[in-house]
RNA sequence: GGCGAAUUAGCUCAGUGGUUAGAGCAGCGGAAUCAUAAUCCGUUGGUCCGGGGUUCAAAUCCCUGAUUCGCCA
């Protein structure tokens, strides 16, 4: 196979936050793929770097009274520190504040502007006028326009879901200095999205040639329209100061937006690698190359990569990504990660409770099948699938074998005929196992795939040894050929188990390396038509003495993880909710206002879901005299099952209401703001419906 | 509201028109004692989300509904 010349990026880091691990389904799954590739001996660089600008970072080196510089280097070592101890490996891991990403943003920047795909327009938007900057929407907030919510950000309601513009919301504050932010115009740098040359060469670009996975494909064309529809708006890639960035030449108090250099950091990267090391930049980056360039990222940001990414790099002269390997998200126990339930887990804190991360890393692996789908850690599934796997049935191989080999051998394998007849055992019961079956899954980042063909070779190691019970033959003396031979085979196939392990588990391979007493294991690589034990260990080869390799997770180490990551509601938050939802008094009615409200108990005698409704559920309601048939808004905290039987208290007499459903004849009463957060009221043991309620 | 994805055994997942739907783990019964209680054999377990359709044949294709998750408005 000819020697491919490969360039690969993890998604840059924010400066902003400690890794977790969501985080590390990226890095790990880059980490395999790169390790994989370097084994089978292709030249291959992976880079990354923290993405280190904008307003967040700015912002909280002025909170911990820092520079954004000092702030910036100590996050770099605590990320670096980080992916180190989960034995990811970077050729290089920069910052994008660095002169190499200034010089390619200012670089691109002008190759765009030369091409005529920059214009500057003036916008309007909210201004801070104490703390004397401009708000991104993130740092507006005020009463949602819709469902009047308070504290919302200034892009979208958390309560109702309403999106908006930030200048919409009611009673806006700076979440800054806490202003009533005003609204002030300024002038912008665009890149123009919307030109033909850009909208143009996305559409081929993003179907031609697998540059995009399926599904990230048709996400693209969803966002691009039909040939004719002009979807794409132009990119506002400016920032007024103050702002932690590059300035734009030639533009005063202007600066690149953060995520117009993240990219170009790959770039910075890359270059700050190739001056150490004297490779050939322009090599990899200039517009005709042959050199793969694979970026792994989320599936979140695809739009950036996919995107305004490539058209950035064509207008501006250089090579566009071979491919864009974008994953899912990963949930744990089936939920969104949360510091509530300590599932939002640190690598930090999972490195110091003492955890191996080879564990997670073959976790990951038996998980990531290089779609877009998210990933699930299913913590109870990671303790019994480590455990498993890699203990019961890699391990052990080695582990059940090596201990007559080192006793009863000296610790050498056997040589001559044993030798012979052993590659005969091997190539009759293996000749199914071909590496190009797992070698396939590694390269399309199929790892579940490559996973479980592994196991079931373990699986069919370890039945082999059973058959042949060493542990019988050991007990006659004359068969001492035999014990040897047998107990070869099973430190043979381990070798090779080991062989098709080692992306994932490097750590645990270099002490197999040091076990077996070999230089480092290399791909198993077979021409067609040779037999696999080509691949074994030399006849008479020597191992040292077995000590063991992997320890079991105990379900008790990943109960102390959660515990430590668990973080009960600050007193800060538990006042800000309690300021949101505690809404103010109304009004003073009269007890003659109060009593045109007919309100009777009323027993939910049928519940079911609207079809096509998205909040509603459809309640036949008993109250006595009558049944009422009411939609109520509650369908996002309440199943239809577990409120049938259930009293509750409705308004009898309010005016029936036509909705798209059908007729609502009153409505149930409920607290709380919403979503989850919505409680229907239940009268005490004993009230009959139809009774009324004063 | 529009678009898309997902839904298969208790759990995690394979299986894109072809026997009676599979694996690993868990469970149950047994064997074994080389191995860190690891291993091996046997076995229980399924409305393939529901409903309809196409077909000689559907987990698989089509329609429809439910749920979950995204993206867009």
């Amino acid at each position: 196979m000819s020697n491919r010349k490969i360039l690969v990026t993890s998604a840059l880091p924010y400066a902003n936050g400690s890794i977790h691990l969501g985080h590390l389904v990226e890095y790990i799954q880059t980490d395999i793929w790169v390790r994989f590739q370097k084994m089978r001996g292709h030249d291959i660089y992976y880079v990354c770097a923290d993405d280190t600008h904008g307003t967040p970072i700015m912002l909280r080196a002025e909170k911990e009274g820092i520079t954004p510089d000092a702030l910036i280097a100590r996050v770099h070592d605590e990320h670096l520190g980080d992916f180190t101890g989960f034995h990811i490996h970077f050729d290089n891991y920069y910052s994008t504040h660095s002169d190499e990403t200034r010089h390619f943003s200012e670089d691109i920047y002008r190759k765009l502007k030369a091409a005529g795909l920059i214009t500057v327009r003036a916008i309007e938007q909210l201004y801070d006028p104490e703390k004397q900057m401009f708000l991104p929407d993130r740092y507006v907030k005020g009463e949602c326009p819709k469902c009047a919510a308070k504290d919302q950000y200034g892009d979208a309601c958390e309560v109702c879901g309403a999106a908006y513009a930030p200048t919409d919301l009611k009673n806006p504050y700076s979440s800054v200095s806490g202003a009533v932010p005003v609204k002030k115009s300024s002038e912008h740098y665009f890149f123009n999205l919307s030109d033909d040359r850009c909208v143009d060469f996305l559409r081929r670009w993003t179907r031609e040639a697998n540059h995009l996975q399926p599904e990230a494909a048709n996400k693209m064309h969803e966002w691009l329209g039909e040939t004719g529809e002009n979807k794409l708006s132009d990119w506002d890639i400016s920032r007024d100061a103050p702002y932690f960035g590059f300035e734009i030449p030639d533009a005063p108090g202007k600066y690149f937006y953060v995520w117009l250099d993240a990219p170009i950091g790959y770039m910075g990267s890359f270059k700050h690698l190739c001056i150490r090391e004297n490779i050939d930049f322009d090599a990899y980056w200039h517009k005709n190359t042959e050199t793969e360039l694979y970026h792994f990222i989320g599936k979140d940001i695809l739009y950036f990569h996919a995107l305004f990414w490539p058209a950035m790099l064509e207008n501006a002269g250089y090579r566009t990504p071979t491919q864009i390997f974008a994953h899912g998200f990963l949930t744990v126990n089936g939920e969104k990660m949360s510091k509530s339930r300590g599932t939002f887990i640190t690598a930090e804190s999972y490195l110091k409770q003492g955890l191996n991360p080879e564990w997670l890393r073959y976790y990951y692996a038996a998980k990531l099948n290089g779609t877009m789908e998210d990933i699930d850690l299913n913590l109870d599934d990671f303790v019994a699938r480590v455990n498993s796997d890699l203990v019961g049935k890699f391990v052990n191989i080695a582990s059940r074998c090596a201990g007559f080999i080192t006793k009863r051998f000296n610790g050498k394998l056997v040589d001559g005929d044993d030798y012979q007849a052993l590659r005969e055992m091997v190539d009759e019961r293996f000749a199914n196992w071909r590496p190009d079956v797992i070698e396939k899954a590694f390269e399309e980042r199929d790892f579940a795939q490559a996973v479980r063909q592994i196991m079931k070779f373990a699986d069919e190691a370890n039945e082999m040894i059973h058959e042949m019970a060493p542990w019988e033959i050991a007990k006659d003396a004359d068969k001492n050929a035999q014990l040897q031979r047998i107990c070869s085979l099973g430190i043979q196939l381990f070798y090779l188990l080991a062989r098709y392990l080692k992306p994932i588990l490097p750590d645990t391979i270099r002490q197999v390396e040091k076990f077996l007493n070999r230089d480092a294991l290399t791909w198993p690589q077979l021409a067609a038509g040779e037999p696999v034990s080509q691949l074994l260990l030399p006849a008479g080869h020597a191992i040292n003495a077995y000590q063991h390799l992997l320890t079991r997770i105990d379900s008790q180490q990943i109960e102390a993880l959660v515990a430590a990551n668990k973080q009960s509601l600050s007193p800060e938050q538990a006042g800000s909710t309690q300021q949101t939802t505690i809404a103010p008094i109304a009004e003073t009615i009269t007890i003659d206002d109060f009593s045109k409200i007919d309100l009777r108990v009323a027993k939910i005698i049928q519940a079911e879901h609207v079809a096509g409704a998205e909040k509603l559920l459809k309640l036949t309601l008993d109250i006595g005299s009558e049944q009422r048939t009411v939609f109520a808004g509650i369908k996002s905290a309440y199943d239809p099952e577990q409120l049938k039987g259930c009293l509750t208290v409705m308004v009898a007499n309010l005016a029936p209401r036509k909705m798209k459903f059908g007729l609502s004849e009153g409505m149930v009463l409920a607290a709380g703001s919403g979503g989850k957060e919505l409680f229907i009221l239940n009268p005490d043991d004993g009230a009959k419906p139809g009774m009324k309620v004063k």
